[in-house]
DNA sequence: CGTTTGGTTGAGGTCCATCAATCGCGGTGG
DNA sequence: CCACCGCGATTGATGGACCTCAACCAAACG
């Protein structure tokens, strides 16, 4: 049960067969509840098992000077520090955004489930890529677009990762992240992320009360944000 | 030959039997120049080969927007669109900086090779890590960090990288990089990214004539930079 | 209730973008 | 050989997007 939305996030990269999913439910995984801004894993611990997010949010944050930068957020059904299993020291601090639960596997576990199926090798190691394709993004998105469009593909991404796994409900999705995450992520300050949302608030392309965040217009909203969905799965070759 | 820069970058990734290394060296490749600014590989582009770079450099862009964001440089021993062999289409332009020297092999033939392996498997897809760790970086710089941090901080990046395969001389190294290319990679503008360079340089702490780089005083450049080398090999647990 | 946390607003300043012009250099063709 | 051209680097002036500081408000909470 806990591994379900793991599962559904992996069938969605990879076709995973009956017996494949039998075989990563049965994977040994300790539930743990995580307080909001708690830490998980440090920045330069080395991991021995693997963490993914059963309900609820994580991020990954990183002191940089004086300011502190997200780099990921993580929906359920994601494996966080997945690459632990390979390269090890993790380069951010791992946190809770929300009260969340997480499972944890065994690094020895899940390299002798994936030292056993090339196919599920390639099927986790698709996820890393998809990982590593969204950071692309969010190069492009820090780099090239203003403020305006960078909130707005910050909460078309979340809405598109968090349909995925079913977490989005007609357009509308419950997030606690507050306008201190979307400045840490988005490299701006809380004075002008809160001047942007009010932006986006007043053009009528979103509406976000607390922490439940809905796309009006989810197409004008993609426009002005430049995105398409198209990276979050890696669209297979058919 | 070709493959001997490749083979470097892997083995300072991941340790190699001398069987491992004849295999990769045994992969049929097709060398191939490439003129400066000439594309290699188009955004959207399902490619059925993976390139490495044999001499001289690559960088990924992409146009977002009216404006173009350089997502990655690529340095000879690197293999740009590893990534393509499990998801597709690529997501940037692979374009030429500097004459350059190409190989490329079949996907059919790296499948095969990594199928009949599982320790080569896992040090291809650390290689995919390790650049997902070092685009974890540049989201770092782009988010938070001032003008003069980026530029410095890339400049130290493409030293380390350049030094894993021996391709740094004395905290010198030759690139055919333009200011353009700077601006497009920090997301500058290249006014300011000629004031930055002018900057460092007054400072003392590199010289930059044509295509050599020279970091003059790299401690302090790396100090300004907040640039510490771990992340690029992805330092094993020992 | 006081305190804390997150959101909101205003004013002023700065970093960086934009526009425009110049300069040096290598290449090219007459 | 030299005028011309194009590209990259450089410089100055101006403006704007965003930051910082500071204060205030509302809701949640002990």
């Amino acid at each position: 049960m806990p591994h379900q939305k793991f599962i559904a996030r992996l069938q969605a990269v990879e076709d995973l067969s009956e017996d494949e999913r039998r075989q990563i439910a049965a994977l040994p995984a300790t539930l743990r509840q995580v307080a909001d801004g708690e830490i998980v894993l440090r920045q330069g611990e080395t991991a021995s098992r693997c963490v993914f997010v059963v309900h609820g949010f994580l991020y990954q944050t990183r002191i940089v000077g004086d300011r502190s930068q997200i780099l990921a957020f993580h929906v359920p059904g994601d494996m966080p520090c997945l690459h632990t299993l390979l390269v090890s020291p993790m380069d951010a601090d791992l946190v809770g955004l929300g009260p969340t639960i997480v499972g944890a596997v065994a690094h020895s576990q899940l390299k002798q489930l994936l030292d056993g199926s090339v196919h599920l090798t390639r099927a986790f190691w698709r996820e890393t890529l998809i990982d590593a394709a969204i950071s692309r993004r969010w190069i492009a998105r820090l780099g090239a677009q203003a403020a305006l469009a960078k909130v707005a593909h910050l909460i078309c991404e979340l809405a598109a990762r968090l349909e995925l796994v079913g977490l989005l409900d007609d357009g509308c999705f419950q997030m606690p992240m507050t306008q201190r995450h979307v400045a840490d992520a988005c490299g701006l300050s809380i004075v002008h992320v809160n001047r942007t949302i009010q932006e986006l608030r007043h053009r009528g392309l979103i509406a976000w009360e607390g922490s439940e965040i809905e796309l009006l217009q989810p197409e004008e909203l993609r426009r002005l944000a430049d995105f398409a969905p198209d990276y979050l799965t890696g669209a297979r070759r058919t």
